[in-house]
DNA sequence: AGAAAAAGCGAGCGATTGCTCGCATTATGG
DNA sequence: CCATAATGCGAGCAATCGCTCGCTTTTTCT
């Protein structure tokens, strides 16, 4: 609170060619990360292939975290993308076309990027748990009020726990797909886990026994 | 394969009292993930807490990699202890009860020891990623077989498919409960949660539609 | 008892890491 | 056109890392 480094703002936005600048260097450790590792994402490495010095990163990025941090934040505004736009388009769907729809889109959300998906996933660092938590809350939330706007359509149940159980279940088959299989996934596998994933939860939330 | 270090064999098994000292060294390893993060757990450290020298340590595991990988081992021994117990216990019962019993022991084994399984679950370091594998191809084949002798209760379905819908969905719920709620998790919430998750899967096994 | 093997020790090496600071280069605006 | 700010640079320091090696202590076996 009471210092702030007043002739070196250590992290200070940017106007002109400095875009780029930043732009390189999350590129550059997106790629890192998925070329060499986790481990070998060292600040000195990431200046070098992003072609800046290590003085300009640090005055851009507080460390190494700071710059893995915002990597992950980008993948996932990507997947929120997408994911954002999902629920919008199926406001107005019925329960069955919907769920599929959802399931489907989770699945191209986990596969934007296999392998850097996969590596964020495998390596965690430390920092932005806080984001990837404000993102499940977001997802909760915009499923949630889905759900409760189809009521009528499904049986009495606990909003907030049929929601954790869905989304929970969704994910978890979205991310073994992309992971466990990775490359080799026949199209027709893929319809088949769609299909029965979308059974399984709309089974789950219709009325009927 | 042509060098094999002759007067240091690097890694031996023990045979008195250095057992005692592994089981140190495995055990200030876990206490450091978890207090201190991935990111601190150094050898020296390692040694230290131990109340082991480097030396020693060096004489036992070739590694920083080699100590992590022995406690996430012993961790998911612990946890397929649990889950194995399980499905001998399960295989005569009626798919409700089983599938009940099963959900249930996948959350008790994701809380055998919550803190430390979240930080393996957050930081993985690279190895013992085929190991994990193995786990979950073993879970897989036992599930597998289970549904298979209670193939008379059920729809027709592609076991393969189906178990691995089934497998992800109870962990991915197990895990999310462990590692959202943590600490204060109500005991009617969790029977709640077992008792949607049941539902859900039942509802997706049994024949009817 | 004594010798050999097993276990334990820790100073310290070479390498790497995160990061600073003084200076050079480029853009902006009066 | 030049002063001032913004941006970029990179040698190099202090800290830390993983790890070795020569040595001492303890155990085992005869």
């Amino acid at each position: 609170m009471a210092r702030k480094a007043a002739t070196k703002p250590r992290k200070k936005a940017s106007q002109e060619r400095s875009r780029a600048t930043v732009d390189a260097l999350v590129e550059a450790t997106a790629r890192i990360l998925v070329r060499e590792g986790f481990e070998k994402t060292s600040t000195n490495r990431i200046a070098e292939v992003a072609g800046v010095s290590i003085g300009s990163l640090y005055q851009y990025f507080p460390g190494k975290e700071a710059l893995v941090a915002a990597v992950i934040d980008r993948h996932n505004e990507e997947i929120m993308a997408l994911v954002r736009a999902a629920l919008v388009e199926v406001a107005e769907m019925p329960i069955e076309k919907a769920v599929r729809r959802l399931v489907t889109v989770a699945i191209e959300a986990h596969r934007i990027r296999p392998e850097l998906h996969r590596v964020l996933a495998e390596q965690i660092p430390r920092a932005g748990k806080l984001d990837v938590e404000a993102y499940g809350r977001e997802v909760h939330a915009l499923v949630r009020a889905y759900l409760d706007s189809r009521r009528k359509e499904m049986r009495k149940l606990d909003l907030d726990v049929a929601t954790f159980i869905c989304v929970s279940a969704t994910e978890a088959v979205a991310h073994n797909v992309v992971l466990n299989q990775a490359e080799i996934l026949p199209e027709k596998v893929v319809r088949r886990l769609v299909d029965e994933t979308t059974r399984m939860l709309v089974g789950y939330l219709r009325r009927s026994a």
